[in-house]
DNA sequence: TCGCTGGATAGATGAACGTCTAAGCAGAGC
DNA sequence: GCTCTGCTTAGACGTTCATCTATCCAGCGA
């Protein structure tokens, strides 16, 4: 859990990454993004994220979270964790609750690596 | 393997779904997002449609993409064949050989999926 | 201090995944 | 028709994953 949310700009890295359609990602950054891609790559999770980026103020309590899942608490739990270490969200407690929030930047990152190229700029 | 090849434009499905920070996704299309997702989660996957989408001319024949990865031919095609199903590529034989192509439509929807709002259009 | 509540961790279990070798199939050329 | 090459499919095997129940920990209020 980091100290700093960050405002949703979606500014702060906007082109670490060419996109995937411009030059071939090289084998390190390939696993990387990869574990980020596959924290995305479960309904539950890709629906956690929507509802923690998407919520106003910027941040859910896990409260809020669970009950609108059919699986278990636990199961919720690990899946934040699997996101968290993804670098996708972050969380911060606050006596007995627990708020959550995305980090726009690494959004912004995989978004920037999925765009494909507009005609005028490849030829 | 579908016939039409398309131009590499982006242009095609630029807004099919709201940003994940806009509006929670719905249940039903969690599922078919996570599945392309979980596609681009795998390393390997992550370079084959990299080198693929980047590749001059839009098409890559499969023995141009086996000898660069350090596993079995099988494992190659095996991949090539999930990232088909999940809608990112798509391929056509033409004689001995096969070629793959991105299928632009499907990287720019996630890619749209992923951006975040920017500040402006959202206050 | 004690009990209650919100949330995370631990361990188990069945399903899905990534990889391999072996075999099959489709074209091309002799 | 036969054989060679390029690629896919089939089946096996070990690993990882998603989920559960049981347990633990942190903070709050009486």
């Amino acid at each position: 859990m980091s100290k700093q949310r960050p405002v949703l700009t979606g500014t702060e890295a906007t082109g670490c990454c060419s996109p995937l359609a411009e030059q071939p990602i090289a084998a390190a950054d390939a696993a990387d993004l990869a574990a980020a891609f596959k924290a995305l790559g479960d309904p539950t999770r890709l629906q956690l994220v929507s509802l923690i980026a998407s919520h106003a103020g910027g941040e859910v309590c896990v409260c809020d979270l669970t009950p609108r899942f059919a699986v278990s608490g636990p199961t919720i739990s690990h899946h934040l964790k699997v996101l968290r270490q993804a670098g996708l969200i972050d969380c911060e407690r606050r006596g007995t609750w627990v708020y959550y929030w995305a980090v726009p930047a690494m959004l912004t990152r995989l978004a920037g690596l999925l765009q494909v190229p507009q005609p005028a700029a490849v030829r």
